[in-house]
DNA sequence: GACTAGCGGGG
DNA sequence: GTGTACGCTAGTC
């Protein structure tokens, strides 16, 4: 009997643990696995036998809370441990309970390993098994049944979970809601229907009244059971929505059980940063960790992770919005305000609910490919989700888990940075017929094709000029394959298989959407590993490692650079990865020829590809503004354009709110001149109109207006800057202002400071032009033109050439 | 700059 | 639960 295997923890029966499993077979269903022990490895220390140490690991004792744990019993296995086969002593416990004690007494003995890894994820990695896999459980998998083997059986690709999300309104007088006295007013939900719960009539279909908040809350709980949620979603509800649910039931005395066995609410325990929920029998995810994942590895850009801004990001549509402020008035308010705030509070689900549709399959490949549980994998950094996964591979290959370090070492490893990459400034200006090189997956590609692994560094094996040898002089074993390569190039070969197939798929059909999740967690966590050689928590921490990737790294771009100058072509720029070489009337022919020859030199799988040709350039030079600065390597700020006429920008800050338009949209206007016409006079021209423009105030107010979120209460700012002096203004005159709300404001003519001048853009008559001339247009371009040789007079002279040498 | 404290999301 | 984690930035000197 096949089912989906969805996670794994377990219960103590008789002193003894015994793995639970969580499956789907349909509905949620349990299985139990009695005699997987708890165990731990000690590597005996010089001068003792491996069986010495096994007597003395069997004669340890220790104190684990009232009990008196011993070993059950201990074995000898050789392991590769850090590149070099040894025999270790596997220790076997009772419970998993009694490792922590026995492991500390261990210590005496030698060296111990493995020894705090949590007890099912142990079970599922020697068993070799992964959440969302098809497991068979040789039996008739009757619910609470118990089996003795389980055999992985394939991932079941298809797997849909009854998905719940949901989210709660909450009466909030005093600013920030109270759990003791503000109740709750509305809860909303969505799954392929949606609907709110609330105790006022509000006279909308979708909206259902029940007589009393106590009611609310056991409707909801009732939903859930009902609907047999298997994952349930909300947005930061592990801080919010679950304990101000749990703490109301308390104090009216109401019913609040969420959990399969219909007697529990949920648990929650501090994981790092966040606090993990749990809910028994089901699996619940809080969507913000999950955002704050996606913005970690720059799948998402907003700054902040809420949800209006993850949805209107990932949709490229806003959601409803209310001033969080006043749900309090809406709620006593008319019945319109009523009937907006059961609107808004609908479209909170309802959101949620899309954005867990979009952002889970990559975290249910995440967890497929890592082999922890989803709510495991959700939220984790980066640097864990590779542990987990190297976890696995240790095992497969029979190698033992190095160790993480201490908190003092962790600190020192984080105080000593390793030198970057290698970056070549441009010379601002205008350039034409360009092509972009960049080596495809450059770091990943330097640790396979070099064997860059700590088990590998300090090669003795290979003489001289057979080893890898680092351009800082670390030496690589070219015959042992590395545990660290060795992954990356299955994941990396892995990833290659899946865009082919994907080639040949419909964009639009499921089995596109599936595969493009796989490969984009596949790319993830191939993107991660040259990070995880330098995270100072990482059991694979390695200093010689890390630099020698980023110095190979450097090595490479600048070989790269002085071949392509050998060969005719000029170097504009070049960092990290990528060069972008101008062509010096050469056919582009010979580009693609210059690529297949550094190829041909080129080790292993790295490539260097060819990005794109670009009919045209501007380029801003940017100074490293401090040591710091140059070693992190300054930041891209460069304009392209193609034969097609698309242009790619880079570091411009081009789509800044916090702009006037008419500074954005003459930022953008000069930038379009120079790449489309190659010509910096049309853009100084430009530039010289729309001065004209503002000083005869021909320019719309709206253009003029600057938007800035107020980002904490307005009495708590000291400084009282324009956007403040605006808020304050806007208040005055009736307008609702809070955190979060998006000021619009003009500099008028009217008033000596800044703030003064300061008008809300609903009440403002006029603009001051020479603000906007000098602080927002000019500023703006001349990022730009500053670059061509320009400088602000010969931006003011009007309708005048100004005299230019050539630059 | 260099360093520390505090916050993020939610209503 | 054999366990534990971050990173930015405003504010200060």
């Amino acid at each position: 009997m096949r089912a989906t295997l969805i996670d794994a923890d377990y219960i103590t029966r008789k002193g003894k643990a015994v793995i639970r499993l969580l499956l789907k077979r349909g509905r949620f269903t349990r299985a139990y696995f009695p005699g997987f022990e708890p165990y731990f490895y000690v590597s005996p220390r010089p001068g003792s036998s491996a069986e010495e140490t096994r007597a003395g690991a069997l004669s340890l004792r220790a104190q684990a809370g009232s009990e008196t744990a011993s070993p059950v019993r201990a074995d000898l296995v050789e392991k590769l441990v850090f590149g070099e086969k040894r025999v270790l002593v596997r220790v076997f416990c009772m419970h998993p309970g009694h490792v922590r004690a026995l492991r500390e007494k261990a210590r005496s003995l030698g060296e111990v390993f493995e020894a705090d890894i949590v007890f099912a994820r142990r079970f599922l990695i020697d068993n070799g098994l992964s959440p969302f896999q098809f497991i068979d459980l040789g039996h008739d998998g009757k619910s609470g049944k118990e089996f003795g083997s389980v055999v992985p059986d394939g991932f079941n690709d298809g797997l849909k979970l009854r998905t719940l999300a949901f989210d709660i309104e909450v009466y909030n007088p005093r600013g920030v809601p109270r759990p003791d006295k503000d109740p709750i007013i509305m809860l909303s939900y969505a799954d392929e229907e949606s609907g709110v719960i609330t105790y006022k009539p509000v006279g909308l279909p979708f909206v259902k009244a029940v007589r009393s908040e106590s009611e609310v809350i056991e409707s909801f709980c009732r939903l859930v059971k009902e609907k047999d949620v298997e994952l349930l979603v909300g947005y930061n509800d592990v801080e919010f929505d679950l304990p101000y649910l749990r703490d109301r039931a308390k104090a009216l005395g109401a019913g609040f059980s969420l959990g399969r066995d219909g007697s529990s609410g949920f648990s929650s325990q501090q994981r790092g940063l966040f606090k993990h929920a749990k809910i028994k029998g089901r699996i619940h995810i809080d969507l913000y960790a999950v955002a704050k994942f996606l913005g970690l590895i720059g799948a998402l850009k907003t700054k902040r992770i809420t949800l209006a801004d993850v949805y209107a990001e990932l949709f490229g549509e806003e959601k409803k919005k209310v001033d969080k402020m006043g749900i309090w008035g809406m709620w006593d308010g008319p019945q319109e305000e009523l009937k907006a705030l059961a609107e808004y509070s609908l479209d909170d689900a309802l959101a949620e609910k899309k954005v867990a549709d979009k952002v889970l399959p990559l975290e249910m490949e995440l967890a497929k490919l890592v082999g922890a549980s989803l709510p495991d994998v959700c939220g984790a950094t980066t640097g864990q989700l590779v542990e987990m996964l190297m976890w696995r591979e240790a095992h497969r290959q029979n190698r033992v888990v190095p160790n993480k370090p201490g908190d003092e070492e962790a600190a020192r490893r984080a105080a000593s940075p390793v030198q970057g990459a290698f970056v070549k400034l441009p010379e601002a200006g205008i350039y034409e017929d360009l092509a972009v090189l960049d080596f495809r997956g450059m770091y990943p590609s330097i640790i396979i094709s070099h064997n860059i692994d700590m088990d590998t560094l300090g090669c003795k094996c290979c003489p001289g000029e057979a080893a890898s040898v680092s351009p800082l002089g670390h030496r690589f074993c070219s015959k042992a394959k590395g545990l660290v390569p060795s992954v990356l190039e299955r994941l990396i070969d892995e990833r290659d298989r899946l865009k082919k197939r994907m080639k040949a798929l419909d964009p639009d059909s499921q089995e596109y959407g599936a595969i493009f999740a796989r490969s984009q967690a596949l790319k993830i966590i191939s993107n991660s590993f040259y990070g995880f050689l330098l995270y100072p928590r990482s059991r694979w921490y390695s200093r010689p490692c890390g630099e020698s990737v980023t110095a190979y790294g450097r090595h490479y771009i600048q070989e790269t650079m002085r071949k392509a100058e050998e060969a005719g072509f000029k170097v504009l720029y070049g960092d990290t990865d990528s060069v972008i070489l101008q062509l010096n009337g050469r056919p582009r022919a010979d580009a693609l020829a210059f690529m297949k020859s550094v190829n041909a030199s080129l080790p292993g799988r790295m490539e260097l590809e060819l990005e794109s040709f670009y009919v045209r350039g501007v380029f801003v030079g940017k100074k490293a503004q401090s040591a710091k600065a140059a070693e992190v390597g300054a930041k891209k700020k460069y304009a392209l354009i193609d034969d097609a006429g698309r242009v790619k920008i880079r570091g411009f800050e081009l789509v800044r709110r916090d702009w006037s338009r008419i500074a954005r949209k003459t930022q953008r206007r000069v930038l379009e001149a120079i790449l489309k016409e190659g010509s910096k006079e049309k853009a100084a021209a430009i530039v010289r109109e729309v001065i004209a423009d503002l000083k005869e105030g021909r320019v719309p107010l709206e253009e003029c207006v600057i938007y800035t979120q107020v980002r904490k209460r307005l009495d708590n700012y000291a400084v009282k800057s324009p956007e403040v002096a605006a808020a304050l203004k806007a208040k005055a005159a009736g307008i609702q202002v809070e955190v979060g709300t998006m000021v619009g404001y003009v500099i008028t003519r009217k008033g000596k400071t800044i703030s003064d001048k300061a008008e809300p853009a609903e009440s403002a008559k006029d603009y001051d032009p020479n603000y906007y001339i000098e602080n927002q247009v000019l500023p703006s371009v001349m990022k730009i033109m500053k670059e061509l040789g320009y400088d602000e007079s010969d931006l003011k002279m009007e309708g005048k050439q100004s005299a230019l040498g050539e630059w």
